[in-house]
RNA sequence: GCGCCUGUAGCUCAGCUGGAUAGAGCAUCUGCCUUCUAAGCAGAGGGCCAGGGGUUCGAGUCCCUUCAGGCGCGCCA
């Protein structure tokens, strides 16, 4: 099914050309000025450099081959600005068709193609905590996006279990219990099924060992000979990482879930590590490594680029992987098993330099088709009211799970004061809480830093979450009470704010189109917000259960029922959904 | 030092390929619940779009420059 602004765009490229103009200048946009018309060409504008002519002339000129056919109104206005109004059969044609058609009739732009979505990012023995809320929420939206438009999109969410922290939480256990079988090399056995520590330890462990090696050179050292040993598979090791990812992944997958962020596969960077040696291999025998200062590093710098890029580094001068080696092994694993089209990371927009030289590397080295697409999606720091990276009162890092409970606590004082089944309090405060917090976040441009003001998350006036489920709420109800309504068309718009409703409701598709292709469901969230507006803006001024005009009634409650359904649809590609009541 | 990002209302942010009067929300002030959920709706005030140049019929948007803030620049991730 065509986009509105494709269907109208077509229309009068077809009149440009007509006219003898270019017709690459019939393009046409919603207007910015509604109280003038609902859509609008500038071609005429642009056209009259071109073509040395009055822009008024040409817009007359245009106007004579138009198909004017499915406008109400085609007005040109000084000094050559073409407005547009729909007509009402057209306007209401193409609401019935969305609301007969699967997913609204949008066109399945992905077609069938595979998209690797990078986004979790957590690290085993570790927390979740708000700095990985970006990550899980945006990339949660992202995917959901691509899997909308007909992408085979698939969540990854590559755990940070094989770098550097993991030989940090090895050395800080061997210091505190030296005598554990896991130590010993020659210990030959079986080792113990259950793990030495909890997860309340290991979430312990880590921050004393990541602080310690900043001061202790010498555990530092250790820390990297650990990794290093890990990484070459010894067995104790090995034994002592497997409890580590049992007792974490499984906390982890809690965590996400409780988000409803879910990913389809669980791998990790352990999981390259058995493609690095070909890999490796492969690279050098191109020709493409180099040795520097001892270690291997793929130099990626071009003429074009404006400062030097420093070469990526392969293996480091002790022969053990990096970061920048696991990405490209996952890479490699990721071609061979799932072949994708496009791959993407949403990551901290920090990591940028480094994916630039990854993707680089990549495309150097042939890891990927030429025509598969690398993107890095790099959001902005989450920071506190002061503007400084955010942290809880008593100055440590939020965890989610605390945070999510603030939250919620404020939300169930209002769920109980509107006397919601006493059963159904929790899940519901679940829900608008979960709102409240990723609509608020994805609200912003990804890229951009931004205050995060748990006050502000809480209170659930304007433009929120809340704000859109209570919106879906009301027309709900209003369902609940007519009964039976899926049969009915959606009628020509009865007032004007039927017909704002109407229109809102059409641009549907352009926008979850544009948000894909802007990696912005930051767009999502503007639309959600005017299509709400336009729908309390006319539950308010039209009574609808009580309109006497049967015929009038079933009108309305199509078009509501509608609204609902794209409504509904919007804040799912967000990551959460609406309750019953609130 | 080099590079990237950001600078829009008191605060937090939009602004889609340059277009007609720069938009929301919060906060402040004013109306609207005997009628479908007032977590709502309607209205008011609030702006040299950081400063300065330029390109263009036309600039918040493109180019140059200054200032301010954030971030990044080979063996951490």
């Amino acid at each position: 099914m065509k986009k509105i602004i494709d269907i109208l765009t077509d229309k009068m490229q077809q009149a440009f050309a007509d006219a003898g103009y270019d017709a690459r200048l019939g393009v046409v946009t919603v207007s910015d000025r509604p109280d003038l018309c609902e859509y609008q060409c500038n071609g005429a504008l642009a056209a009259a450099k071109q073509y040395r002519c009055a822009p008024i002339v040409i817009a007359k000129a245009v106007l004579e081959k138009l198909d004017a056919s499915d406008f109400s109104s085609v007005d040109i206005v000084m000094p050559g600005f073409i407005n547009l109004n729909l007509s009402d059969g057209f306007l209401t044609a193409y609401l019935e068709k969305m609301r007969t058609t699967p997913d609204f009739g949008v066109k399945k732009i992905g077609n069938g193609k595979t998209v690797v979505v990078d986004y979790g990012g957590a690290n085993v023995a570790k927390p979740l905590h708000i700095g990985h809320l970006r990550a899980a929420i945006i990339g949660e939206s992202l995917k959901r996006i691509y899997r909308f438009l007909g992408y085979d999109a698939i969540g990854d969410v590559h755990l940070g279990d094989w770098g550097l922290q993991m030989g940090l939480i090895i050395t800080a256990l061997k210091e505190r219990q030296p005598d554990l079988c896991y130590f010993d090399p020659d210990y030959a056995g079986e080792y113990p099924a259950d793990p030495p520590f909890t997860l309340s330890d290991l979430e312990e462990i880590y921050p004393y060992a990541s602080g310690k090696a900043k001061q202790d050179d010498d555990f530092a050292a250790q820390a990297h000979i650990a990794t290093a040993e890990l990484q070459k598979g010894r067995r104790g090791y090995r034994a002592i990482w497997e409890h580590i990812m049992r007792v974490s992944v499984a906390d982890l997958r809690k965590n996400y879930n409780d988000l409803d962020v879910h990913f389809e596969q669980w791998l990790g960077e352990s999981d390259a590590d058995k493609y690095i040696p070909d890999m490796v291999k492969e690279i050098k025998a191109k020709g493409m490594a180099v040795l520097s200062d001892g270690a291997w590093v793929i130099p990626v710098a071009e003429e074009t680029d404006k400062k030097e890029i420093p070469p990526c580094i392969l293996l480091k001068s002790d022969g053990s992987a990096i970061y920048a080696t696991t990405d490209l092994a996952t890479i490699v694993q990721r071609m061979q098993d799932w072949n994708p089209d496009k791959i993407l990371y949403v990551t901290d927009k920090r990591q940028s330099l480094h994916f630039e030289q990854v993707f680089r590397a990549a495309r150097k080295c042939a890891l990927v088709r030429p025509d598969t697409a690398l993107e890095h999606v790099g959001f902005g720091t989450m920071n506190g009211e002061d503007g400084k990276p955010f942290k809880t009162r008593e100055g440590g890092v939020m965890r989610l799970a605390h945070l999510i409970a603030e939250i919620k606590d404020v939300v169930r004082g209002k769920v109980i004061e509107n006397q919601i089944a006493a059963d159904k309090v929790e899940s519901t405060t679940a829900q608008i809480a979960l709102a409240a917090l990723k609509y608020g976040d994805l609200s912003n441009s990804p890229a951009k830093d931004y205050i995060f003001d748990i006050d502000r998350f809480s209170a659930f006036e304007g433009n929120t979450g809340p704000y859109i489920l209570y919106t879906i709420v009301r027309i709900k109800s209003i369902l609940r009470k007519y009964g039976a309504y899926e049969h009915l068309p959606i009628q020509n718009a009865a007032n004007a704010y039927a017909r704002d409703l109407m229109l809102s409701i059409s641009r549907f598709s352009s926008c979850v189109e544009f948000a894909l292709t802007s990696s912005a469901p930051n767009l999502i969230c503007a639309y959600v917000y005017e299509l709400a507006g336009a729908a309390n803006k006319f539950y308010h001024e039209t009574k609808i259960l009580s309109e006497p005009d049967t015929s009038l009634k079933e009108g309305y409650i199509a078009l509501i029922a509608l609204a609902k359904r794209v409504l509904e649809a919007s804040i799912s590609l967000l990551g959460f959904d609406a309750p019953e009541e609130m």
